[in-house]
DNA sequence: GGAATGCTTTGACCCAGATCAATTGAGACA
DNA sequence: TGTCTCAATTGATCTGGGTCAAAGCATTCC
């Protein structure tokens, strides 16, 4: 795959996630102030962008594409635990050591801060700790919705479960809805996606046939996905007919 | 089980979790506005704090006692989420509606406090703000280790993982070290144990067992475990050698 | 075109943990 | 002392998903 030069804001005005991510909140003079510490990274598809164990110097959001979160145990199981969309927060104040592999899932951009200046500018900016609290907050309440899929859910319902994730997260940006249905390319392999569950790749691969099987997603090719109708795919993930989750 | 009247602390200098909850970075003047809207609630063995989808009208902290979080699925396929010690936080602010049942599985004293007037307070006071964010990065490292325990770890080590958590947390209030090995009481039921750890309460009971035959564990009764190895109760549990988990 | 590479699908078989069922043990209570 | 209840153990059997193995299908690269 050809990594393009991919395109990055030229200020915060006009930034794809500034009502989203970590600066929503912010008043003119806040964002200037952070405006002054930001710098842009751009990652290709498949690099690692923060290894577990290391040193963080620095925290951000992801501005466009999408990143994965990843633990490994001695003997190589690994877990995924954080799935990294635009807006989405990394890095943790307060802490110098990354707990977690950061794998860029797709080519994506950053938008950056020194981690000094802005813990700094956190103490002293109440708009900006609040914002990351209800984050941090809402990715707390994603996990214990994720440990009820990886404690209890058979592998039919994983599956729908994090394709009915994808779709609304996805829905929320970049929504292409065609008559009723949800349409959208995944952004994940098979193997990412065994890792998010707790499954092989062969189980991921047989529960997406199944699915396709009994008409519940269409498949044209691996990845590109349409969702006749969310409500069934609901109903396979074992979700509140009147939606589980939280928003 | 006879539920005493339990001690509650007379003024927040006394207080068992002064130096470790929500309230831990608070000067004295932030003190005192928080014991004016906090009150104490308790709560007996086996009682619901919070039913899933209440309103909630106060947050608070576990000052003695246990609780656990959980969710439920419509056909009752239960997951713990959460297990509350002494210290540990109870709401969210922002939201009214609480997204997880909230069961004392001991006897337990919560210190309360009003929404309302504590979101107040906390736009007021950066301590608390601040420490509450700090708190819930570490909710959200703990969902996250637990995550790999659900989707990719044995039953034998999921136990082990349980154990060794809760001999950690136990070691870090009420530590009993006889000679090298950790003694607690195990706070849990074999079937809360299975609702964390995704499993059944038969093979918890049988890797219960298991561990016991093996040496890992010694068990007097049903609840009173000695860990007379920690290092191998935690090669047990697949961790690194070295401590695998954060703090 | 042909070979190599990487992702995906599919099949055959197996096993860890679930399910179903019976039994034990420890209070509580009358 | 007997019986009720509720947690826990243990056994027998079943099965969902893992493991191992072999193709299938695009892309890219000679």
């Amino acid at each position: 795959m050809i990594a393009l030069k991919q395109p990055v804001p030229s200020n915060c005005g006009d930034c794809p996630i500034r009502n989203r991510a970590v600066c929503a909140h912010c008043d003119h003079d806040e964002l200037v102030a952070l405006e002054e510490i930001k710098y842009y990274r751009s990652f290709e598809a498949g690099q690692t962008i923060i290894w577990s164990g290391d040193k963080m110097n620095f925290v951000g959001s992801v501005v466009s594409g999408i990143a994965t979160l990843t633990q490994t145990m001695e003997d190589g199981r690994t877990q995924m635990v954080g799935l990294l969309l635009p807006s989405d927060f990394v890095g943790r104040p307060g802490r110098d050591g990354a707990a977690y592999d950061v794998v860029a899932t797709t080519d994506i951009v950053m938008c950056c801060f020194r981690k000094a200046p802005f813990e700094e500018l956190m103490s002293k900016t109440p708009h900006i700790a609040h914002r990351l609290l209800q984050m941090t907050l809402d990715e707390l309440d994603a996990a214990r919705e994720w440990m009820l899929v990886l404690g209890r859910k058979t592998a039919r319902e994983k599956i729908a479960s994090l394709l009915s994730i994808i779709a609304r997260r996805d829905a929320s940006l970049a929504a292409t809805t065609s008559g009723g249905g949800k349409v959208f390319d995944l952004p994940l392999t098979r193997e990412a996606m065994a890792d998010y569950l707790g499954l092989t790749l062969e189980t991921v691969s047989r529960q997406m046939s199944a699915l396709k099987k009994d008409g519940v997603i269409l498949l044209e090719g691996k990845r590109h996905v349409t969702i006749p109708d969310m409500q069934r795919l609901l109903e396979e993930a074992g979700d509140d007919s009147d939606g589980g989750f939280l928003t």
